[in-house]
DNA sequence: ACGATGATGAAC
DNA sequence: TTCATCATCGTA
């Protein structure tokens, strides 16, 4: 079907998130099994400006990858247990991801990596099938209408930026 | 309500 | 080299 291109990511974070929604996460093991999950929760992550942002402290070892232009997974270990799954976005040199929070059927960023086999050695790689993740346009139609925005998830610590709306969430 | 569990980054 | 801090979840 029709593969996300990287073009797609190289855009604002703010754009691509909600476009997002809708879309089909897809998962292919080496045994050959294929998951598709459908995105319904996802979270903007948009610069170094942005408190919440791994980025907001500069370029590290492990923020090096939200430096890249769009299109490539960032993929992180939090609380000693659970992977979180981001794709970055924007062009190269300007760090923005998005986290993927949650698809149909399941809820949760840390069970969605558990369930799918996610873990760091996906980190840095290409969005694309050869990698075997990536995320496909099937031609769903989601109305803004069924889209909600809130703040973000467990991002206290982030003063004026916890309270931007830059979680989305689709009511299926 | 809270503990598990380890990488990360900043301070010393 | 040590220490506090986490983009969470399951059990209580």
């Amino acid at each position: 079907m029709a593969q996300l291109a990287q073009s797609f990511f190289r855009r604002p974070v703010l754009e691509v998130a909600p476009e997002l929604l809708g879309k089909q996460l897809v998962r292919s093991l080496p045994a050959g099994d294929v998951f598709r999950y459908r995105i319904t929760e996802v979270e903007a992550y948009d610069g170094s400006a942005d408190l919440a942002c791994h980025a907001s402290r500069g370029k590290t070892p492990r923020t090096a990858v939200m430096y890249e232009p769009g299109g490539v997974w960032y993929v992180y270990l939090v609380y000693g247990m659970y992977h979180m799954l981001n794709i970055v976005t924007g062009e190269s040199g300007y760090p923005a991801a998005v986290l993927i929070r949650g698809v149909e059927t399941i809820s949760g960023p840390g069970r969605l990596t558990k369930k799918l086999f996610i873990n760091k050695t996906l980190n840095q790689k290409k969005a694309i099938k050869h990698n075997g993740l990536w995320i496909e346009d099937d031609g769903l139609a989601v109305s803004a209408f069924a889209v909600t925005r809130t703040p973000r998830i467990g991002v206290a610590y982030a003063k004026e930026w916890a309270e931007k709306p830059y979680r989305f969430v689709w009511q299926t």
